[in-house]
DNA sequence: CATATAGTTAGGCCTATGACTAACCAACCC
DNA sequence: GGGTTGGTTAGTCATAGGCCTAACTATATG
């Protein structure tokens, strides 16, 4: 069983390319082989696995085999770690989204 | 005035290192020097300052010179826009974070 | 004006990342 | 058994990332 702690690091890193994060977003429906993945992506085979095999070390996917066939599916908890980050800041975002708001109001006032 | 469409690559790019992040807590907080969030972190100058320029040209972070003082402070947009990718897929995560706590709660059963 | 302070620029260095091809293993399936 | 399909491993390559030192610019301040 791999239980290491949940670096944000690789979470984040992970969730930095488009590949990945394309992936993730299918995976979201439900899951799927590495062919099915696969052929979404205009890329060599072994360059596309490398993506699928960062997801899976930093937490975001799971794999299963089965047969010749390895299926992907996604693993809540690296997601939860970076959401709860977020969220651990969220609070203070929030004023200045908040103060975001309130400027971009004034704008449309001033606008008319 | 920079309005470029905020990159989601970037923006999770620059969410990847710790220095970072660790600067964005310390930003939530307020606005700082250069130097003053230089002085948390054991790094050359000009390194930390990298940091600081991926942070903002990906948008998290703004900055002003007075003097010859820079002071970096947060950015939402960026941060919105993360969020706003994290939202997205929000409820599709939640229904596999119940599933989760469902299989939890069987094991936590099962266990006694 | 001389010196200290706050940042900045330039350049080098090493590792990590992301892509590729070629060759390989392991099921299936006729 | 022999070919086909699905995935994997190995090895190469170029670029980007993150760190450093040294040298520089621009503002204070005594």
């Amino acid at each position: 069983m791999t239980n290491q702690p949940i670096q944000l690091d690789d979470v984040f890193h992970a969730l930095g390319d488009p590949t990945r994060r394309a992936v993730l977003e299918r995976l979201s429906k439900k899951p799927a082989p590495v062919s099915e993945l696969a052929a979404l992506f205009d890329m060599a085979l072994p360059s596309f696995m490398q993506h699928l095999n960062v997801l899976e070390e930093c937490g975001l996917a799971r794999s299963s085999k089965a047969g010749r066939v390895r299926t992907y599916q996604l693993e809540p908890k690296a997601l939860r770690a970076a959401e709860q980050w977020m969220a651990k800041h969220r609070a203070i975002w929030e004023v200045r989204l908040n103060q975001l708001d309130d400027y971009l109001n004034k704008m449309k006032e001033t606008d008319r």
